[in-house]
DNA sequence: CTTTCTCTATACCGATAAGTATAGAGAAAG
DNA sequence: CTTTCTCTATACTTATCGGTATAGAGAAAG
């Protein structure tokens, strides 16, 4: 493992366990065991190293969630496919879940917020333009595509959530109770 | 307005648009007009301000969930009168509750959380109460209640942060639809 | 009047923030 | 061999961080 890797495995150790500003430049040198100069000749600022993380690391979600969107023709299905996706994704990499979440729900002003919010951006596209295209099924969407993006996300997050903190565990059962829970909204 | 008043005010205003790691005790003060020791006399330290901040104005959103807990006899008359008691507060505190709400997603080893985190599970508290006495019509909650009351919060966050956004209004409707929508988990 | 208490300002503390100028080590390319 | 390029360390910058020692102003209490 170069160095690269090594400061990004850290910063991401540290970042989703006392948060982005929190964190100073210094500390995650020190653990990896080199000196400021290194981190700002692979990323530039403290920013681009967060960048290269996001970039890097929740690329493979947003493009499996661009596989999984893109056939509407059988909703429940790939609502399913989509929850279970969110689930997998969140198993492999808690700590960058663990950290995008509390970035998301950071506020507008910060920073860490304006660097999540591009990869939010993209999922919440995603999910609008699947909605948008199951309108053909489900009756005109009339602007309700974005409610039903951010709900759906919303219900994902509760249950991921409530897996990261123990209370529930990852089974097809929950997965499937959470599928339910999000389509009482979109079909009532 | 004294300055007390005025601090607790400034630095509701400036957390919740930066956060709490990302403001410097020296820029409330400059906002307000007075210096540090001003605020150091009143809240001892940047932590007591924060804590200052989420006793006194959360407080009231504790006590009338307290209230709207306190009789578990009507299941869904409560749940209506809890999403709607979160949708007022939200609207008559809206910085205080986005503020909440991120601290309440930041990292468990950020101090803001930790400060957020007591009345947060006060909240939590109350709920999982109400769902074990609840139980005695619904049957043994065989420890559910936990997940009911993570699920619940959720619900109500995931809506009203659609509605901090912009994207939905706080239409009787959409608080029915966001009843309905958590009740879904509960009684299937 | 004097004492006491509450509140606030000036000026400072050591530590740390992000970021950089300079130089050198080592490998690769000519 | 020399040049060039990539990578990294020493040592430094300026600015800001949270917090405080000291002192004074003004009101209240005796």
């Amino acid at each position: 493992m170069d160095n690269r890797a090594k400061l990004l495995e850290q910063a991401l150790h540290l970042f989703a366990q006392r948060g982005y500003d929190a964190i100073g430049v210094q500390e995650i040198v020190e653990h990896v065991g080199v000196t400021k100069p290194t981190l700002y000749h692979y990323f530039g600022s403290k920013r681009g190293l967060l960048e290269a993380l996001i970039n890097e690391r929740l690329q493979p979600l947003i493009d499996r969630l661009a596989q999984a969107t893109s056939n509407a023709n059988d909703v429940p299905a790939s609502l399913a496919t989509i929850f279970q996706l969110y689930f997998d994704f969140a198993q492999a990499e808690p700590l960058l879940y663990r950290m995008q979440l509390a970035m998301w729900f950071s506020l507008p002003d910060n920073e860490a917020f304006q660097i999540v919010a591009v990869s939010s951006a993209q999922q919440q596209a995603l999910l609008e333009s699947f909605f948008v295209r199951a309108s053909s099924f489900h009756g005109n969407m009339r602007g309700r595509q974005r409610v039903y993006a951010a709900t759906l996300l919303g219900t994902i997050n509760t249950y991921i959530g409530l897996w990261l903190s123990g209370a529930v565990q990852a089974t097809p059962q929950i997965i499937h109770q959470a599928v339910q829970q999000f389509s009482y909204g979109i079909y009532s």
